[in-house]
DNA sequence: CGTGCCGTACTACAAATGTAGTATAGTTCC
DNA sequence: GGAACTATACTACATTTGTAGTACGGCACG
């Protein structure tokens, strides 16, 4: 169950995400804007994906679209564990407080942050 | 400046940490107990992330020494940061509030987090 | 009907990683 | 001094990843 996604893969699967279902050249033209990738290593990338059971694919005519099989929500699930258990052997309290002590939070965002455990510790009362 | 290390580098670096310098038969027992490695694999990975620049090694008698370059904090911050970009396109206020909503954290410890949020905030307005 | 284009499949290759065996050099104990 | 032991160095190999070239098959247009 644990998914672990690198850069290049993460950056393929956001495109499925954003668009549902998309070509190898949909995913090329999205991707190749940040990295200058040529069209077949896109592919490549895809079919490999597909091997390891993250998109499924299904013909379209000439070509296939490609479609994620997990959701972008799962895989973060899956990936902040996995580093909450490599960095802080998985207190998931602890990273939160990494996060917050390295003040990479602005001033405003924290107030946000504050407000939204909050709300979660009413409705845990409620 | 990015450090990403793989569970078994965290796992030797660990050692490390905690012990300041450490040869390499004194990483493998440490180590030992979580995965069966034997003792060459050990070496392999030091000399690995001694040629990386992650640790330095002096000679002690007729073995080395091993010592961390990079603090755990270091690390943390580097890879937390590596995570954040990958999956929120670097909002870490994203990140934390992913955390807050997977309901890993228990009710008191959400507690704790709010406080540490509250203290935090009493600094800067002081 | 032939030719070219489009898209996929297959092949390739270097670097990193997990994993460990073997060779070698120095030390120490009879 | 020789044998055994110990710790490091070197070599090895499979797998994954980033990256892309080339080959091949089918549809479309003239």
């Amino acid at each position: 169950m644990a998914i672990e996604l690198t850069d290049l893969q993460m950056s393929l699967m956001r495109v499925l995400w954003s668009r549902g279902e998309a070509a190898v050249s949909d995913v090329h033209e999205s991707a190749y804007a940040d990295r200058g990738l040529a069209l077949t290593t896109v592919a490549t990338i895809l079919s490999r994906l597909e091997k390891a059971g993250l998109v499924s694919r299904r013909q379209a005519g000439r070509h296939y679209l490609y479609r994620a099989l997990v959701s972008e929500d799962e895989v973060r699930r899956s990936m902040v564990s996995e580093l909450a258990e490599r960095l802080f052997q998985g207190d998931v309290t602890a990273l939160v407080s990494h996060l917050l002590d390295e003040g990479d939070i602005a001033p405003g965002d924290l107030d946000r942050v504050r407000r939204l455990i909050e709300q979660k510790q009413q409705h845990k009362e409620g």
